[in-house]
DNA sequence: CCTACCGATCGGTAGG
DNA sequence: CCTACCGATCGGTAGG
């Protein structure tokens, strides 16, 4: 598909396009999909109403559209990152890592973008609701994948629960994105971070402890006292 | 304070009330605290909007009475059931088991009530906002709590932190919370009570480790393969 | 507890 | 991309 000319209506009205959702994303991350109303966009964007509204052609293409542009956002700055350590250990801690990151950065107004519109949207089924329901099992899925992939390169025990661990690291940076939103608790993202490390480390091989970071004092510690041969944590 | 007698006017008030709370902890639950309007409480109870209305005086004062009622039922379905256990390891699994088997219930509409005004209301500073910061401050203080006392009982490790320990056991909660809201996962109760099974046992003294229960399979396994004496997950 | 209203804002449309 | 609308619904009020 080739791209129009910069100095073309064409062109002009793809910038415009990609201004509506940029503003989209940030105010949806903090004030909800339907907090998103047109009205609000088109005065942050100092356009009428309804040549904003020309765009998308309802409110729910305007949503499904925001969550597009912010799947696009995550994989350029969480995945794609992790997809350029080798796969294992290490990579599977970049990923934690980086989204905590992520998040911890405030590159959303409202933290996390998708914990935010899951659980706005959770109980209204429609297609919003399933567009962000495959968006976040296609997370979890990386997750899972990233977590089996480490395990076959020998970096972590063969009894470990891939799908149990993808649910508990998940559930970690939930929580931290939960605390660091309702009481400003910025220590969350070293809670999350701590407990995943703590996890992996109970879990990995000696070849995997050596793939993970040796800057955390608590993990430095840790490794010195690990008991080689116990069975890993969560194991079935 | 004095109960009116069940037929006086200011009785048929009372029990107005009481039944606006309820149905709006139900729809609040499922469909936030802005979803939860005037009209629309007004027609599932079949009366007029300024009728009920006239009960709390604003929109506001409605959702904080909505929060207090949630906060109750709470009080009474998960913290004084603990409390009923003697202090120690024991009622802080009862803690987390009742927790997770108030959500697991669908006792609300829409999950969690507090996971889910909290994510509404994280972006939106007021007086509600900061009741549901304060409640939430509250029952983390008392998982806290209940995490130093099976400490001083003996019961934990001495190394291990209350704080880091709450912080996990809360995100997962939400997570499972979040899984079964989002995806319809039912086995996130599972997943979550052997996460915080299998980190209370690694944290446990023998004395501790003996109160937990023995139904899971999975503690039972690994109950036989711990390694007493090693230190604690997740210790400073 | 009611009927009858109010101004503001919502998503969306007509017509250009 | 605009102005000028529409019906519906919002929180809230007057007056009883």
């Amino acid at each position: 598909m080739a791209t129009a000319g910069t100095g073309t209506r064409k062109a002009q009205g793809e910038r415009t396009h990609a201004a509506i959702l940029e503003s989209a994303v940030h105010i949806a991350s903090a004030e909800g999909l339907e907090g998103l109303t047109i009205g609000r966009l088109a005065a942050e964007l100092e356009m009428s109403k309804s040549g904003l509204f020309a765009h998308f052609g309802s409110k729910e293409e305007l949503q499904l559209a925001t969550i597009d542009a912010a799947r696009s956002i995550f994989i350029r700055d969480v995945m794609r990152p992790a997809m350029e350590v080798p796969a294992g250990i290490a990579r599977l801690w970049k990923l934690c890592d980086t989204w905590l990151g992520h998040v911890e950065a405030e590159v959303f107004r409202g933290g996390c973008f998708f914990a935010a519109v899951a659980a706005e949207f959770d109980s209204r089924p429609g297609p919003v609701r399933d567009r962000i329901a495959d968006i976040m099992k296609e997370w979890l899925g990386m997750l899972r994948l990233t977590i089996a992939e480490a395990q076959e390169a020998g970096h972590l025990a063969s009894t470990a629960d891939p799908e149990q661990m993808a649910f508990e690291f998940n559930a970690l940076e939930l929580g931290a994105n939960w605390s660091m939103q309702l009481h400003g608790y910025s220590q969350a993202f070293t809670r999350a971070r701590d407990a995943i490390l703590q996890r992996l480390q109970t879990c990995a091989t000696t070849k995997g402890a050596s793939l993970l970071p040796r800057g955390n004092k608590l993990a430095a510690k840790k490794r010195l006292k690990r008991i080689k041969g116990k069975p890993c944590a969560g194991d079935p």
